[in-house]
DNA sequence: TAATCATGTTAACAGTGTCAACATAGGATG
DNA sequence: CATCCTATGTTGACACTGTTAACATGATTA
């Protein structure tokens, strides 16, 4: 028996990135991602200072694993401009929608994001993965309008995976106004996404 | 000294509503909140049958309060539709600013809120103040794009709430374009608002 | 008056993050 | 090679959490 692990930190983010977004961090526990890598349950505190900069890391992960999405969404060399603006919004509500817990994560107040400069780092290589498709997408914009159309349309689809996966209003089968206009949104989000942009 | 505190529910909900706000709802306990009330640990569990439904009670007020919120700016007589609306879309705005852990804990996934009717009425209800607005302000439109378009503009105001708290990207004094432009757009909401919706 | 029942209490359980004190092993230094 | 240092592990403990079971009280009602 091997007294020291080796490779404990590597293991116990990926281990807590699985459990994240099993069941959600606030479910997650320290000494039960400890357990599981068969490691005493104060061994983390040598890698990390608390549980929340293990969250932080976590969510920094995110952040960098939904840059790659959008990227990859961005340079599908067979598309438009405009459909690969398309395909980026959609590849965004899609991770907001399957990595709910993750995302939560991402955009939770439990983690003081100015304390952790790496993750404030991977937050906004995300935003930046935006500013390139709309600058491409609108020549001669102002740097300034730029901007402020990348939250617009940031704004947009982040609220939208806000409201796509609240189930308070995802009542498709109720008859109610905001139920039956969610489930026609979620079951074409391209369509919405053409119709808000008015592309 | 009476046994019987006689208002002990009513206490707890305002309690937590104050608490929940100051501290954001995963910090609060109800063991915090009993004794703040001075009654034992466990008195509050003959009036709710876990924290997560002390939880959904905070959550249904604040949906109650953002919906009379919203039916003010949009009764203000003086106003046009169209200044109703840009009112109430600041409004719904500085809400998700000003009470932020109670917005968090309204579109927080840690209350199922399929198990709470209650909570799920003041969420709907929320929604059909925005429906009034913009059926007003968009006359004859059919009922299904009148659904689409409020999902439309709620997402992009809910959406915003979450960029302007979320501290990752709030570096208004950092030289960042995510930065930069979240200091521009919360500096005048209203005009975002209207670059926005094109009014 | 007597009994019921909503509402309170106390004691306890299992779980949590975290810290202090101690143990080990592997690499650096003599 | 022997020694010490330091990174990394363990054990034990503390104060806190939500929650349940068993018991106490007192107001309402038969």
């Amino acid at each position: 028996m091997k007294y020291h692990h080796g490779n404990l930190k590597e293991e116990l983010i990926s281990s807590a990135c699985i459990v994240c977004e099993a069941d959600g961090h606030d479910r997650m526990s320290l000494r039960s991602i400890a357990k599981e890598a068969k490691v005493s349950q104060t061994a983390p505190y040598r890698h990390f200072k608390t549980k929340e900069s293990l969250l932080a890391e976590v969510s920094s992960r995110g952040f960098i694993e939904l840059k790659e999405i959008l990227h990859n969404a961005n340079t599908k060399k067979t598309l438009s401009t405009r459909d690969k603006f398309l395909e980026m919004g959609q590849a965004y509500i899609e991770f907001g929608l399957s990595k709910r817990n993750t995302y939560d994560l991402m955009h939770s107040s439990v983690i003081d994001k100015t304390q952790f400069p790496e993750l404030l780092n991977s937050a906004v290589g995300t935003f930046e993965e935006l500013v390139y498709v709309l600058a491409e997408l609108n020549p001669g914009i102002s740097a300034k309008d730029l901007d402020i159309k990348c939250i617009h349309h940031w704004a947009l689809v982040h609220g939208l995976v806000g409201l796509l996966r609240n189930e308070n209003l995802d009542l498709s089968d109720v008859d109610t106004p905001a139920g039956n206009a969610m489930g026609l949104v979620r079951s074409d989000i391209k369509s919405f996404l053409i119709a808000a942009f008015e592309l």
